[in-house]
RNA sequence: GGAUCUGUGGUGGAAUUGGUAUACACGCCACACUCAAAAUGUGGUGUCAAUAGACAUCUGAGUUCAAAUCUCAGCAGAUCCA
């Protein structure tokens, strides 16, 4: 059905090869250029290949590197694979293929993909997260983490499923079933490494600031980290000598508080419940366990919870309060207990209401009876605190807390510390080991990379082990010191090799260092990054927290990684609906390729519409900007082949010129605002423009393919070496527009009468207001309707229209 | 429930950031080429009315000489968070 007349077909395979060569995108230090890293988020060679989605970005970057390179940048622009992850290893368990057989045959089909689209990366350049070069350097930054205090070990429950033997993610969890293969899971509680990403929180929060990312991730960054400020509040326990700490932004609602809550999994459950609610209480943690945190703080669900039998004592009153337990509270956020004040929070009121506990209301407004009420007013029931409007409360309360020992100001963030480990084989080893006794050492930098070893069972070892403690021989050594040790069997987690793959690009063979100096001073910052919006905060979060470490100990120059983000949207299946196997929506690229050319698809993934809107795919539309480039390819090459007679160095009509100059002017500044879209449209001006044209003027038609080359580089190398130009189109030099031949003499004014379009007229470019209120009141249509009216208003706007107000 | 974003012809989308609403493309219609079709080229295409004109940017109000654009209220959808 695609009847083409340029045969993509051999073109597009012609000047892959080409460029391949001639190592046309090979990138070196030039301290003559300025320098651009623009820097695409790398993938994950799943075995099902490219889609879609992945060219959108790809392509929008490509145009990018391309346009900056003609612009006079020194172009840094590379591609890898994040090639840790679970399908390998989920598929090495089914099949028993090595996890590392399967990852190098999908990242050949990536690479064999990737280069039929002619993308302009520096392959030299390419990296692999699971290469041992590359991720001796993701341990050693992990031991620079560990040396600075940020790695840590705590007791954290993770999800176990008996039926698959394995332990999931969060993700992987449906309604206490495992999603693959529906089996139940429950929480074990195991070991496990802890990053210190909350000692980074407020950094985190600040550098946002200074980022030219999409406002929407910076504000889902800033929510991510839920900065609050509060206070701590120490409540003793009656009879007892531990201390609740409980953190609080309502410190004001101290004397409402009439009942605590306890995470179930808070140790201190365990001793101040009473033999009389030992068994409830022990029944309901079972069942705690088996719930997800996203389930547990529902706030439309059902309140649930048990009575322990203990009490403590509100510090404010000295008031003996029941201490209950109840899943809405999660261990590991905040303290895992809160102080409850039923008036005026509203989960806290259900609860109240349900278990029949004490409401004390301490702040007028609402009503009690018949819901919490949240709002600021005047304190009541409250001491010495009454009288007192919200704000004023609270840093009275705060100070009153502080010098009586009962707490203080604090600022809490929602943000918690990292778990990163995994209980998986196909992951970067943690070089950590452990003697006989429990002590932990660290690996010496000089024995990294610790290897992965060889294996053929990928199953985990039991209840959450990593499949490497079944590796004895791996895990047991012994030292020069003829003691034992074991080395550490979790791995870490997908995220940490695409932490850093950016700074590893820069010099991807260096082996004395993650990156060499002087190359990371010259190419860091990343200037461009593109990417889907998923990792609007895990990858960007972490990546961002990794590189303020690497930067406090000196190995990087930058504060911040990546200085402007863009998210493209997602492509949608015709139906616009998400693409998936089971919708069968899926559009393969492989296929597109094959029937339309590389060209055609990247110009039509940049047509869709804005690159950061999510926009459904049409098999028509590719026909469209197929036809395009076939309508390109006609307005250089006549049916014979040779060049369109047309094509001369004689003068083109005043109105072509212009248009080619308007061209230029916009084509370059969308590619900066990075609104491919409608520089494509103008493109299509121009070329409908130049079919309607007699003389296409040589040194026109020559430059506007620089304009189409970033956008589909196969067809427009074609037609540069068919118009016998010997310079390289890759290096040329972007056309430059000519201000003056855009200055209209004449302006074309729309004339509106109340605010209604009426009339048109032309005015000389330099005529005054009284000159063009004349002309406006001698125009024929406009007499027609101000006879017989007075004029109220008579405006000029200058070059955009003539309004007129009559009564 | 919260945060962010979006809402324009039959469809994807433009609109110089408050100034002629619907660029460009898809689809559809007509004409040319053709024995015919495809391809290609040219023209038309918001709705009602057919000279004029009236009405149209999710709904309703407001600001303004002027609103798709700004403000408020509501409705619908998307994404993220709870």
């Amino acid at each position: 059905m695609s009847n083409s007349l340029y045969s993509f077909a051999e073109i597009e395979p012609k000047w892959q090869k080409y460029w391949e060569k001639n190592k046309t995108f090979k990138t070196k230090i030039d301290k003559s250029k300025p320098k651009y890293y623009i820097l695409d988020m790398f993938p994950y060679p799943s075995g099902n290949g490219l889609h879609v989605g992945h060219p959108e970005g790809y392509t929008a970057s490509d145009i990018v590197s391309r346009y900056k390179r003609m612009k006079g940048f020194n172009v840094l622009h590379p591609m890898g694979f994040d090639a840790f992850g679970l399908p390998a290893e989920t598929y090495a368990i089914q099949t028993g293929t090595h996890p590392k057989i399967t990852t190098e045959n999908n990242i050949k089909n990536f690479t064999r993909q990737l280069k039929m689209f002619g993308f302009s990366y520096d392959w030299d350049r390419k990296i692999n997260t699971t290469d041992p070069k590359y991720y001796k350097w993701t341990q050693w930054i992990f031991l620079q983490l560990y040396k600075k205090g940020l790695v840590y070990e705590k007791e954290t429950p993770v999800w176990w499923c008996e039926g698959l033997k394995s332990v999931l993610a969060n993700e992987e969890v449906v309604n206490g079933k495992s999603e693959r293969g529906d089996y139940p899971v429950k929480r074990v509680m195991l070991k496990q490494w802890m990053l210190k990403i909350t000692k980074y929180a407020d950094r985190l929060l600040e550098g946002l600031d200074k980022l030219d990312w999409p406002e929407s991730v910076k504000e889902m960054q800033r929510n991510w980290i839920g900065r609050s400020e509060g206070a701590e509040v120490i409540f003793s326990v009656d009879q007892r000598e531990e201390k609740i700490k409980v953190f609080t932004t309502r410190s004001d609602t101290l004397f409402g508080a009439t009942y605590m809550v306890l995470a179930p999994e808070h140790p201190l459950v365990e001793k101040i419940t009473t033999d009389e609610y030992k068994e409830e209480v022990e029944n309901y943690k079972k069942q705690a366990m088996t719930k997800s945190d996203l389930v547990r703080t529902e706030l439309e669900k059902d309140k649930t919870g048990i009575f322990t039998g203990g009490y403590a004592i509100n510090p404010v009153n000295n008031q003996k309060i029941p201490i209950w337990i109840s899943d809405y509270v999660l261990w590991g956020y905040g303290t895992g207990a809160i102080m409850a004040v039923p008036a005026h929070d509203q989960r806290d009121y259900e609860f109240a209401k349900k278990f029949e506990i004490k409401i004390i209301q301490v702040i007028n407004g609402g009503d009690i009876d018949k819901e919490s009420y949240e709002g600021d007013g005047i304190h009541i029931n409250s001491g010495f605190l009454n009288d007192l409007n919200k704000e004023d409360a609270i840093s009275k309360m705060n100070s009153w807390l502080e010098e009586n020992n009962y707490g203080k100001a604090q600022v809490n963030y929602k943000l918690r510390d990292w778990l990163f480990s995994r209980q998986r084989y196909w992951g970067e080893p943690i070089p950590l080991y452990k003697d006989e006794a429990g002590k932990i050492y660290p690996m010496k930098e000089s024995e990294l990379p610790l290897k992965l070893p060889e294996t053929e069972k990928y199953k985990p070892a039991g209840a959450g082990k990593s499949p490497l403690a079944n590796i004895r021989e791996w895990v047991e050594f012994e030292d020069n010191d003829g003691k034992k040790y074991f080395r550490e069997t979790h791995t870490m987690p997908q995220w940490a090799g695409s932490n850093w793959y950016y700074l590893r690009y820069i010099s991807p063979d260096s082996e004395s260092r993650l990156v060499d100096e002087n190359d990371e001073k010259y190419w860091m910052p990343v200037d461009f990054y593109i990417g889907g919006a998923e990792h609007a905060v895990l990858h960007l979060l972490y990546a961002r927290f990794w590189h303020k470490v690497l930067f406090d100990i000196g190995a990087v120059s930058t504060d911040e990684p990546f200085q402007k983000l863009l998210n493209q949207g997602l492509i949608l299946g015709t139906d616009g609906e998400k693409m998936s196997k089971s919708r069968r929506n899926v559009v393969n690229p492989d296929d597109v390729i094959k029937e339309f050319g590389a060209d055609s698809l990247r110009i039509y993934e940049m047509f869709m519409g804005p690159i950061e809107r999510p926009k459904p795919w049409s098999t028509k539309g590719l026909g469209g900007s197929h036809r395009f480039l076939n309508r390109i390819w006609r307005l250089y090459i006549a049916d014979n082949g040779e060049l369109n007679p047309n094509i001369k160095d004689e003068k083109s009509s005043e109105e072509f010129e212009k248009e080619f100059h308007k061209t230029v002017k916009i084509v370059g500044e969308h590619i900066e605002e990075t609104r491919f879209n409608t520089a494509i449209s103008q493109m299509m001006v121009f070329v409908n423009t130049g079919y309607k044209e007699n003389i296409l003027n040589r040194e026109m038609m020559t430059k506007f393919i620089q304009l189409v080359s970033p956008f589909a580089p196969h067809i427009a190398e074609e037609l540069w070496e068919k118009m016998g130009i010997a310079e390289n189109l890759t290096y040329s030099s972007w056309p430059v527009y000519n201000k003056l031949k855009l200055v209209e003499d004449t302006i074309e004014y729309p004339v509106m009468i109340n605010g209604k379009m009426r009339s048109k007229v032309v005015v000389n470019a330099d005529d005054d207001n009284d000159k063009i209120k004349e002309i406006v009141l001698n125009d024929s249509r406009i007499q027609k309707f101000i006879e017989g009216k007075k004029i109220f208003k008579f405006l000029v706007i200058p070059k955009k229209i003539v309004t007129v107000v009559i009564k």
